[in-house]
DNA sequence: GTGAAAGCGCTAACAC
DNA sequence: GTGTTAGCGCTTTCAC
């Protein structure tokens, strides 16, 4: 049997009440009685025991966040680098992480039903904000505080605290550096319907090409599944719609990875015949293949911020929502070079 | 205020006692009676208190596991693969993670305390053993169910179940490789000394050498951090100590990585001059450089098996001791080209 | 098949 | 400063 708050208080000579607040660090302790008391505690090696703990102040020290799981999973590395910041400020200011793997769906409902209705976690984190967003409807109408990476889709109500990057500018900058480069055919495959950024995303594509004058063309545009083969798939299309493009943005890293694949196996290359950007989820960016323009986004630092907003929350020294945007940044590698055939300076025709 | 099981019992007309059996899937509750219950506790939204029940009944259905920092992270992608595996794995059998990302030390044996005594986790995954661990002392004196990725280091018991890889033969077989091709003269860059595996790595190099006939040279050995600049570091005093290396077999990936930087800021050509060979910790190997040798370890199966075997423990399936090495697989690349220089007959002197 | 009651280990009124 | 006591919401004898 564990040692408990009795054995302690029988070991001291003192309450149970007394032990308690003199381990809580209560001021109405005398320091002689306190010092014993801790003295005997640690020499028996007591241990609260924290579910009595939490059933008691309705309290947990510990934030849940629910991760996609691998099957769905749109990117490791981006929810990584995100773990680890959150992970690392939280263990700073004492709370665990309850995660659990759950794909988008029923199952994942019910797991936020569980973690915040069973009262397993003081805060939530969430991450990827969908379009008509379930989760945070529910954690809304629960009063739970939570930080959300991401805002909602343009048109739906913003009612709840986010961290966000502004991928509208980001893409538009991106587009802003290839046709400054003398691109004038430039493909996107987009994120998912569903993400709540994808507008954003389109927003930023369009603006682009009407600051250098460029028409927009839907047939430019796919939409890909955020993985590697969605890339792929989608960089086909596009070249398949027309062969003259010149330049790919893929809306993540991954699938900027797989347009490259594909573009390789169409036996052109890669920065001479074709620029291919990407877009954060890869933040190890030493590792990726040194042709990939990209954006990137300080994802650890998002991580931590989340945390930190998210306590003041639960601590209740902020109670207003905050609108948090972060910079990123627009990294050029090798690739983005001038586009390969018949100048720039016609307009193209569809 | 939560719905409880009282407000069920009075909304259906039974007892708490009756609608928790109903609710818990118990026999000997009337079907009928069963169904209304559910009927009622669903329209009412009820969710149980998991503190309340983990106190009465002494589980928590959560798995803790306790991540290196990042300042002390000796790789990211290594631990967010493992971290993928161990997640889905035990989402899947409705278990959740409880996670705290700690520096080795006082801190990190404070946390495991916590959890274990404390009785926030049913079991416990550990990653990395070290020489004589402390943390594998305290588990085992506890009693609680637990797993380790990494057998204890040679001459150390090893009461415990874990899962490896026999990173001995792996390191052998880069050696093999290595020495099949021309090389000679292969530095070694090994990881810190606390680490368990540590030895082993040693010893496989040995093996390999010996394999082909080649003295053992400890000038040839250095050790690295585990981080980039660590492999930076160690390749530079390689290359200094003797300059005529071929080829430098490093510990990980990272510091794989790491001694490329070094040998190209030398004006040297990574698997022209001298071939690199890294070791597992990043799985993505798409994205890495693609002249590098590596050994890859299935890091998200490891998370998975982790799991498994740790839910036979605590689930009462197995309670004996498990010991599972897993296979390895050499990953030939670019870089492992034949020696740049004077042939391969003749014997190296030191 | 159902209910009354005890108690898991802790904290926090409240009394002294 | 310290002790008595109630009770957080649940599961589980035990009685009927």
């Amino acid at each position: 049997m564990a040692i408990k708050l009795k054995d302690v208080a029988r070991q001291s000579g003192y309450s149970i009440t007394t032990v308690s607040r003199a381990l809580a660090g209560y001021s109405d302790v005398n320091e002689q009685t306190r010092r014993h008391i801790i003295e005997v505690a640690s020499s028996l090696g007591y241990q609260p025991n924290l579910p009595a703990r939490q059933l008691r102040i309705r309290r947990t020290n510990s934030l849940g966040l629910v991760i996609p799981a691998r099957d769905h999973s749109y990117s490791n590395e981006f929810f990584s680098q995100l773990l680890m910041g959150i992970g690392d400020a939280a263990a700073q200011s004492g709370y665990d992480l309850l995660i659990s793997a759950q794909a988008p769906g029923e199952a994942e409902m019910a797991c936020y039903r569980r973690m915040v209705g069973g009262n397993l976690v003081d805060g939530v984190i969430l991450v990827r904000t969908r379009r008509h967003d379930e989760r945070i409807a529910y954690l809304s109408q629960q009063q739970i505080p939570f930080m959300v990476f991401g805002r909602a889709a343009p048109g739906e109500p913003c009612n709840f605290s986010f961290i966000d990057i502004d991928s509208q500018a980001a893409i538009r900058a991106l587009v802003d550096h290839f046709t400054g480069l003398g691109h004038r055919r430039i493909g996107l495959i987009l994120p998912p319907e569903e993400m709540a950024f994808t507008p954003y995303r389109l927003a930023g594509y369009q603006e682009g090409l009407e600051n250098a004058g460029l028409p927009y063309d839907p047939a430019r545009v796919v939409t890909g599944d955020l993985l590697r083969s969605g890339g792929e798939q989608g960089a086909r299309i596009l070249l398949d719609r027309d062969p003259k493009i010149t330049a790919i943005i893929a809306c993540n890293d991954l699938m900027a990875l797989g347009a490259m694949r594909a573009i390789e196996s169409l036996n052109l290359q890669v920065g001479r015949d074709i620029a291919v950007a990407g877009y954060d989820d890869i933040p190890a960016a030493e590792y990726a293949y040194p042709s990939l323009t990209t954006i990137h986004q300080p994802i650890y630092e998002i991580g931590q911020r989340l945390v930190t907003l998210l306590l003041d929350q639960i601590e209740g020294r902020n109670s207003a929502h905050s609108a948090v945007f972060l910079p990123y940044t627009l990294v050029v590698r090798a690739s983005s070079g001038a586009p390969r055939q018949e100048g720039g300076a016609q307009p193209e025709s569809s």
